[in-house]
DNA sequence: CTGAAAGCGCTTACAG
DNA sequence: CTGAAAGCGCTTACAG
């Protein structure tokens, strides 16, 4: 059984091989007669062209690489599962690339992955899509990227993401039309853009219901449980205690739950707790945890068939989509009782 | 910045490409003055091989693919994270390709995995490990694998497991030492050979303190949430109900606890809960679930590592090993109480 | 120890 | 509409 190459085919079709890449690209300018003849022995030889011995004529490697640090394990596989739906969908692959943002040498870290794998283009996740430094040394670079789940204002690029303004907004509103006045804030990691929002949206909920903002109501996580842990200790140590928490994340929001139990604190009953993310442990535990659904999938779809798209055709397009957060009412939040 | 190849490093160094590519590959025969003014203008001029001429001309990617199908989002990104770490270190890297082993048509789906990409090597994670057609396949392909978390037999392969009966064993032995008799059991999905192994574990330690094994006891889950819920609701009605429920894996632990939660039934006081895999699940909830950890990522990572090796070294390689598994108690179990 | 030639399997740029 | 030549950036096989 012999490799059957482009040269095989064109033998055996009895044409040249740039026919032969001319009926494998779809390009113009084959009759089609010769077109059919090329596509039969394409299917005779079982004949698929080499991915590599393209890539270095057209200096492509079919390859995009995915940027994650992030702790969610769930959120990661969302992404991954996004990315790869649209890199099949247009014959690519992805790579996946953990790391740390805050690793010494970030850069060096990327200009390494960039030289072993030739990619064609990066997604980012947060917290890299918000990263300033990292979007700079891709443009230097010339590399297409396209970023998920950022804020950052960056008009000449491919960006996707939900709306966690107003989800975290509709999610306080819930909790206010419970009855809920005092209500706890679990904050996010400092680095991801989402975090302000989410903090923005709660606060605009207060506003919105004549409800006075406390600081001392707000706790400082950085999406972790164990970050979650701690802000739970915090909050749940609060004298007045508040009725009700929510906190920027699902993880973050178990990890209130299980103090609660821990200390026999009736959920929802005496303490109403919502999250945020739409994790599978929101449902994995009791009570089901109130929380904002995101379509990470699709945004991460989205932005990674916009990003071939851009790479295979349009180099300078620019797409920028906020798709919709949904509030998701589970057991964890009920009305204050008196 | 024109890009710099290995011709122009030849150019510059005043040496032919060819010495140059010793030079990089670390070959033998270049004089050590040679070598040293290679290796200075390699820095001079920031070279950095082109992976992909180089895969061209040696028939090699330097991508491994991971394979899998598999509910625990968790287990994934430890394989993944494990595969990463052996790839990096020998300067491959890794794409993912989540499939289903049912999915009609798998080996079709492989085989144009195999031609979009031209992967050096393939790791298969359960139930793909377990797969005698793929491993069939792989090997009239002629593409090396190796097999992670696989019980089969077959001498002559890469192979890294954990003890899965041993470990079952002993976390049942925990239980009966708790003065527990009656404990019902959650089998996985019958494509691993893991659940056979484990079923196995729990009836061995049965048996060995005199404790008759009761078919009425069991349930059969497939290692989701899913069937964990369902699975629980058969054994909780039980009558009697067993005193303790050992799980496959910490998922369907997680919905046995949350239904016994439900049901006001104390955990661990009235009924002990004990999971396998330790996925972050198990400390996440309230009571932590007592659970047998496995070292996946170094499973992963080794099996990676020979398989590398086995590409570029010794193609006939036989590596098999079996990992230790560890019992981590929570607080999901208890004595029996009287 | 060193190098010139041919080749990996495609595409690009050009000619007809 | 079709093809011969050159090239992508490396390595292999051979010669010296």
């Amino acid at each position: 059984m012999k490799k059957v190459t482009i040269n095989s085919v064109a033998t055996y079709a009895g044409v040249s091989k740039k026919t032969v890449s001319r009926v494998l690209n779809n390009e113009p300018n084959v009759s089609p007669a010769t077109r059919e003849k090329v596509l039969k022995v394409f299917k005779e030889l079982d004949y698929t062209p080499n991915p590599i011995a393209r890539g270095l004529a057209r200096n492509r490697s079919f390859i995009i690489g995915c940027l994650y640090d992030n702790p969610s394990k769930s959120y990661i596989t969302r992404v991954q599962s996004g990315a790869l739906e649209a890199c099949h969908k247009f014959g690519y692959n992805l790579l996946i690339h953990p790391c740390e943002l805050r690793g010494e040498a970030l850069i060096e870290n990327i200009e390494q992955l960039l030289q072993t794998s030739r990619l064609d283009g990066l997604v980012l996740t947060p917290p890299f899509s918000d990263s300033k430094e990292l979007v700079a040394f891709l443009k230097k670079k010339g590399l297409p990227y396209a970023r998920v789940a950022s804020a950052i204002e960056e008009d000449d690029s491919i960006s996707v993401r939900s709306n966690d303004e107003q989800g975290a907004l509709e999610l306080t509103e819930h909790l206010i039309k419970l009855g809920h006045k005092e209500i706890a804030f679990i904050k996010g990691h400092p680095d991801h853009s989402a975090t302000e929002l989410r903090f923005s949206g709660y606060k605009k909920a207060l506003a919105n219901h004549g409800i006075a903002f406390e600081p001392r109501l707000v706790a400082e996580g950085n999406f972790s449980y164990h970050s979650g842990a701690d802000s739970a200790k915090t909050i749940l140590d609060l004298n007045p205690r508040p009725t009700a928490v929510f906190a920027s994340n699902d993880y973050m929001a178990a990890a209130v739950l299980k103090l609660a139990t821990q200390r026999q604190l009736k959920v929802p009953e005496a303490l109403s707790i919502a999250g945020f993310d739409n994790a599978p442990i929101a449902r994995h535990i009791w009570p089901g945890l109130t929380t904002i659904a995101q379509p990470v999938e699709e945004m991460t779809r989205l932005a990674v068939e916009h990003l071939i798209l851009s790479i295979t055709e349009s180099p300078d397009m620019v797409f920028q989509t906020v798709l919709e957060a949904k509030l998701i009412c589970r057991e964890s939040t009920a009305p204050l009782e008196k």
